[in-house]
DNA sequence: AGAATAGTGTCTTTCAGACACTATTTG
DNA sequence: CAAATAGTGTCTGAAAGACACTATTCT
């Protein structure tokens, strides 16, 4: 079925590409990481990227759109790009959601191009294979990444606000986390993540008083930490969706705001 | 410049079109409205409709893409459509924040649209005068805002949900309000938008107590209540940007979540 | 006068943070 | 044994909610 377009016809105007990029931060050896890959094409050739691509569309022969949502554009262009797959092996627990869009009119300078940015979290994943349009993809620390093509430094920074923010309220550092953990490793994740120390021990006592955050297995880990401690017990993320208390940042709460 | 397109060229599949669709929140009445439009044209032509249209997008004769940023539009078909213009007037204003993008491929039957969706505060505003894409424009109660066009009943539900939550952490509350206002006036914004009464002494100190979240302007209202009670202290917005400590909802914490 | 409202005082409970302490395990 | 860590107990201060109360202004 075809439809006048209210008196205004969108092909009149140049076109516009719409794309997805992906956030993709994970924790590796103590450090936050995001992955990036090299650009192989002009613009920015050579220069490091989110990883993204176009979202395709399609029609049936009736002329009703058809093609992947956004969501599944995401995860496959993640999985072109730096041959990361969710939903199985140790993406089996990848978690996405939908960070901004982006449509300054001049940040792609070949056309217009308005780019749907997604925020996905994962566990320690396996090292990427470039492909698609990547000639390389790696973790990269993100101290060190810098300097990235487009807009997407601007991306990645709101990327690290909406992380660093939904740790307060939301159960997202068990996604960080393999499928059973010790609170210590919990706490390891909001320590990298937000980047301060915790006391340890208050920070035990307020994560096992939240509803639903975490559940105890019954287990501990096989051996103490490597230099000494008691064996710790195991936990599994648990149902709560949001966090009430919430784990608020410390130093977060300015003493006196003036005026 | 014109830059070879990764090997891709988004030209070779089915347009896309871009769109922004803005919901527009206020008070009257002591109920929460919203601004909706009654579609002029297929399809969903006579239904109700969040404002909204599509981005305009135009190149330099050097192939530089320029034209309007999304907020840009979003102001743009909100004064095309309702004669409402931000800025200046009542709505000078006007918070004006990006809610979510909206792509699943059916939701408009036409072609593949990708939406934008905006959200913006405004103190009680003048009633809307339709014009572009737009039969009518009408503040409705958000009780009465069903059924819905495409698939802006979704959109509104992410909206009431994002402005439930930010009147938590963030002033958007004096967003609301008229520049100089009573803290009972602040009340009655957090009890309408929340649905839940509170309690007028409590929230009084709470609210004095935020560092940055209302400013005392020395002066106070003219005369009391309709009903009897003293003159009212007048306020302004203060400088804060997140509220600490914020004002959580009462009833929103669970008391115990299994498991 | 009577009703309604603004604003404050106080008490209890909850939670965050500081700190101390015990128990367990590793090298 | 010494060092490190898991987990708990206790105290203090901040803040939320319940409730009472005074002062002010309206009809």
């Amino acid at each position: 079925m075809e439809y006048a377009m209210d008196g205004y016809d969108p092909r009149a105007f140049d076109p516009v590409a719409v794309t997805v990029d992906i956030v993709a931060l994970t924790i590796r050896d103590a450090a936050l990481h995001v992955l990036l890959v090299e650009r192989a094409e002009m613009p920015y050739a050579g220069r490091l990227a989110l990883p993204g691509g176009f979202v395709r569309t399609r029609r049936d022969p009736d002329g009703t759109p058809v093609g992947e949502t956004l969501d599944a554009a995401a995860l496959r262009e993640l999985a072109e790009e730096t041959g990361l797959h969710a939903g199985h092996g140790p993406l089996r627990r990848l978690h996405l959601e939908q960070l901004g869009t982006y449509g300054e009119p001049a940040r792609d300078p070949r056309m217009r191009v308005i780019s749907v940015a997604y925020l996905a979290f994962g566990p320690a994943m396996p090292d990427p294979v470039a492909g698609g349009d990547a000639a390389a993809a790696i973790w990269v620390p993100i101290d060190a990444a810098t300097g990235l093509a487009f807009d997407h430094d601007t991306i990645l920074a709101d990327a690290l606000d909406r992380a660093r923010s939904k740790l307060e309220y939301t159960p997202l550092a068990t996604a960080f986390a393999r499928p059973e953990f010790t609170i210590a490793e919990i706490r390891a994740i909001y320590e990298t993540v937000w980047g301060v120390p915790l006391h340890a021990g208050n920070f035990h006592r307020k994560i096992t008083s939240v509803p639903g955050f975490i559940v105890d297995t019954g287990t501990s880990t096989e051996r103490g930490g490597d230099r000494g401690g008691p064996r710790a017990r195991l936990y599994r993320a648990g149902s709560a969706r949001l966090l009430h208390p919430a784990l608020l940042r410390p130093e977060s709460s300015p003493k006196r705001a003036g005026s």
